[in-house]
DNA sequence: CTGGTGACCTGGCTGC
DNA sequence: TGCAGCCAGGTCACCA
């Protein structure tokens, strides 16, 4: 489900109802997500509060006061976060819950199980699956000359470079698509192929889509809600992501349809070379 | 190191 | 109506 406009949607949906609380006590339904979650998380979390909460990439993190750790949270596929002071009773697929002594929770819900919960006492940038992220596209150090030099003989197609969180963070298999035709790019060019200056575009392209789905509050193509329950407005906004078949809303060629590492890409033969 | 593939998991939709 | 098969906002482990 969530890229990083979904992420930062639902972290900036958190923030305001978790930070600075008592925590009453953890919930856990269901361990079995992507990693096991650590059977003492539960006193790990008791009596604590989150001083800081903050995205890396897809990840979620929230830091405990008085450095006593962090909590990592990643949605996977399906997941969805949401917090309340009246939620009703838990029901399938709705995994765990952390109690504020207000009596608001943070509850977390995800059909296919792929998310994450985590918890470290190091600092979570050199959390195992934090410390070799590549960086920020909203960040500093993101730029054309960055995805440039990067790719140097490569031979790996655009499309999927551009996902590869090594590479760059947050952009998944929506804002790729589209990233690539705002800049006109064909998803299967080998990215070491591709000139300078076409790489300034592209991180542009990359930064002004994951900007603008931010503002709409995300993609809802199925089930995405944010942490109010509320769907978000990009899904309006996408001109190939979805919309195999239909006309180029530049040219008017219908849109072809391929897959590319077993996942749809969708572009226009016309305006992307 | 690089690139390709399967694996994890559940449910919704399509087509026979 | 039933059911097989395919698909879905991710990404890690493993292989050549």
């Amino acid at each position: 489900m969530p890229e990083l406009p979904e992420v930062e949607t639902t972290l900036r949906g958190i923030s305001n109802g978790i930070l600075h609380k008592k925590i009453k006590s953890f919930d856990c339904r269901d361990r079995s997500l992507r990693w096991p979650i650590p059977k003492n998380m539960s006193s790990f979390l008791k009596n604590e509060n989150f001083e800081s909460a903050y995205r890396r990439g897809k990840y979620i993190i929230l830091n405990l006061a008085n450095k006593k750790g962090s909590v990592l949270i990643h949605l996977g596929m399906s997941g969805k976060l949401r917090i309340s002071p009246n939620l009703k009773q838990p029901v399938k697929h709705e995994h765990w819950d952390i109690n504020f002594a207000d009596g608001w929770t943070l509850r977390y819900t995800d059909i296919r199980k792929f998310g994450a919960l985590l918890k470290t006492k190091q600092d979570p940038a050199n959390h195992v699956l934090i410390k070799n992220l590549g960086p920020e596209p909203l960040g500093n150090g993101f730029n054309g000359e960055y995805l440039f030099k990067k790719s140097r003989k490569r031979t790996l197609p655009i499309k999927n470079f551009i996902m590869d969180s090594k590479i760059v963070v947050g952009v998944g298999n929506i804002y790729a698509n589209e990233a690539l035709f705002m800049a006109g790019i064909r998803p299967t060019r080998k990215s070491g192929s591709i000139s300078r200056a076409k790489y300034d575009l592209l991180s542009r392209s990359i930064v002004m889509t994951l900007k603008e789905a931010i503002e709409a509050g995300g993609t809802t193509l199925r089930d995405y809600t944010n942490a109010k329950e509320a769907p978000g407005y990009f899904k309006k906004e996408l001109k190939v992501y979805d919309r195999a078949g239909e006309p180029c809303l530049t040219c008017g060629k219908a849109l072809k349809e391929i897959r590319q590492s077993n996942r749809q890409t969708v572009y226009c033969t016309n305006c992307q070379s």
